[in-house]
DNA sequence: CTTGACCTTGCCATGATGGCAAGGTTTATG
DNA sequence: CATAAACCTTGCCATCATGGCAAGGTCAAG
């Protein structure tokens, strides 16, 4: 299989693909006499694993530490449990920060009429300090 | 006023003056005879803004919106309130996919005994398709 | 006059991804 | 067979906002 259908059967573009050889998150595929590289169903279901991984939020390192734990047969699943709750503190907090936004643009947004007028007290917001 | 003291007046690191200068989003200051950058009381004001606006998530090139608005004394504050709802509505959807993220990986931690055992549905749902 | 704190420019790095270019290969079609 | 289309290769550049480092100039205090 070439990296194309590779990339269609698996949701990870071909760049991408070669990519995490580089970066030696997979090892490096069989080439062809001509250089193309080769793949099979073992590499498409890797690079599935990945590309969920990935969907979830975790960065390519931890998802070097998963794929190591994936590979041994003998981990302890509460590793794999204390890496998913890092990684759900770690959404917790992207996404408290972003409702923390959200709740001072709102706030700024209904007290500003928004009509054709110049005054506006999301812009006088920015310009002064937050009381807050 | 030097860069040095301008960067801890305003919050904005001194690097950065320099880069959001270098990309035309603020002014190229005065300099002294041998090169220093030269700020003000209005600098730093100008600086305050663009910081509590990174602080509400806006980027470099909404900011850069911002100000030319802000400089605009005839600007109809629906502008400004357009540009704040389209944030907001950004700000919606990275919090609705990072939820959406945690709901899934809370539930796959939730079915991980965590122990010493490798069994491990987190892995497996990884490496399975999700099923929603 | 030396030392230390400050400033200058410029290049490199981050993380994950896309784009483009120049060139080689394979496959299908005329 | 010749050619075109679709594929592959490597490698460099760009994103976005920020930090770090290096080599060198400046300034103020001791």
């Amino acid at each position: 299989m070439n990296i194309g259908e590779t990339a269609r059967a698996s949701g990870v573009s071909a760049k991408m693909i070669r990519h995490y050889e580089h970066i030696g998150l997979i090892r490096e595929s069989n080439r062809t006499f001509s250089g193309y590289r080769q793949y099979n169903e073992r590499d498409v279901h890797l690079l599935r694993f990945i590309r969920r991984a990935r969907d979830l939020g975790f960065s390519l390192e931890q998802i070097r530490q998963l794929l190591s734990l994936w590979d041994d047969p003998g981990r302890a699943s509460s590793d794999v449990k204390h890496l998913a709750e890092a990684h759900i503190a770690d959404l917790d907090a992207r996404i408290a920060a972003l409702s923390e936004m959200r709740a001072t643009l709102v706030a700024l947004a209904q007290a500003c009429h928004g009509d054709h007028r110049p005054d506006c007290p999301i812009l006088q917001g920015l310009a002064a300090p937050p009381d807050s």
